[in-house]
DNA sequence: CAGTGGTCTAGACCACTGG
DNA sequence: CAGTGGTCTAGACCACTGG
């Protein structure tokens, strides 16, 4: 069962997906979803407080909770803007392809963050896919699943071709935060190849270890970004 | 005058960074906190969810909340690490050092960001300064805070030269999220030369946008950094 | 089983925005 | 000035962890 602040966040980002509440415009007050929804303030304010960090909207205190403007596309838990001028550029389709079928790996000791004796043990499943915006690829990423946790081997058995969605809905594992870490990189020839740019080009390197409210659960991500055309941009904090 | 929960957080920050909650270590519980400072329960979870989103503590239903391992060292909103292993490796001493005095500019419109016709009115006072891990340069940084809200011309002016910290302290304005556009690019000769590098070897470029409490008055950064001996981390969501 | 953090109620007072 | 979100109280029941 779904808690009442859950509902509620769903049922607000759903109106303001739908257009119900338009950016710019200000949402009813607490006040008023309070005595609506036959809820308490604290309630309301945790449905409220969950969009803010979403992204949906913004609070002012004397005003109001104000629709943001557009969401950007995500991309992983990064969005795509237009390079050209880092930002405004209208955004295109995002798409994700598997490079191959889903493969199990033991992992080394060489790997790219220290690994706890159980994840050594049970190996991971590894994802090799990637991320293209109007069809000119832009990630090329690894992802590591330990393995025994979950059983995704087929690409079929993903929702909407999205691993967090899939892990959400099919296994109820929740992405809590994320730490990465960022190098600037020249690119490999089989990189270089798969962006269609010149061997040794810049290309962003990304590591990153993502937390789960599975304890002891991790999944790990290594991609490499293409940041000629398209920037890569986050929000934090 | 602080808020209760702020009193409360500041005090548990500093029993953590004091060493009285070792990393590893449960907090006294909610209930506990409650009955010691003879304050509301959802007080006491304001401060402790403040202290999670600082990374200084996690929770765990059931178990209570822990003390996370030790803190990384910040750089600016990123932190760093040693390259060779990416994670775990000792940390260095941080310096920034100012390369000119900081000075007004007027923002013309191939700025990074939009500006509003107040922010283009306003002008702006631009900070150039490099940031150092054991003495190699590892960020090179420009940021401008509008003119005319803030009196910042001195390097004197600056609380333990940090930008931030000045802003807190001396005029209240704290940073809320921040936006970010990561480029990875070849050095330019200029930069390649602070970094001690080759021209056109990769470098990463950040461009930054800070939200702050105050309304209508942001911060920009724009920063290049040097990724071959560390890594440029940071944690998000 | 006792203890923990997560959710929730039904109130209250406050500082702030805007007319 | 009425209305807003931010802080705060004093309770309650729940699911979860560990012995």
């Amino acid at each position: 069962m779904q808690h009442q602040y859950q509902k509620l966040k769903d049922l607000l980002k759903k109106k303001i997906q739908k257009g119900t509440y338009k950016p710019g415009e200000v949402l009813p007050s607490e006040h008023e979803l309070r005595a609506q929804y036959k809820l308490a303030r604290f309630t309301v304010r945790q449905a409220l407080d969950e969009l803010v960090k979403e992204g949906y909207i913004t609070k002012h205190k004397g005003k109001g909770s104000i629709v943001s403007e557009r969401k950007r596309k995500a991309l992983g838990l990064f969005s795509i803007k237009g390079f050209s001028a880092v930002v405004g550029e209208a955004e295109g389709s995002v798409k994700t392809v598997f490079l191959k079928k889903p493969y199990k790996v033991k992992w080394g000791d060489d790997f790219f963050y220290p690994l706890s004796p159980e994840e050594k043990q049970k190996g991971a499943i590894c994802l090799e896919r990637i991320r293209s915006v109007n069809d000119s690829p832009v990630m090329l990423e690894y992802t590591y699943v330990p393995a025994n946790e979950v059983p995704l081997l087929k690409e079929s058995d993903f929702v909407h071709n999205s691993l967090f969605e899939t892990l959400h809905v099919k296994f109820n594992i929740d992405i809590g935060t994320a730490e990465q870490e960022l190098v600037a990189t020249g690119a490999t020839r089989e990189i270089a190849k798969v962006f269609g740019i010149k061997a040794g080009a810049p290309v962003l390197h990304v590591y990153r270890k993502y937390h789960t409210n599975r304890p002891g659960f991790f999944i790990y991500s290594s991609f490499y970004c293409h940041t000629g055309k398209y920037s890569i941009g986050n929000v934090f904090q």
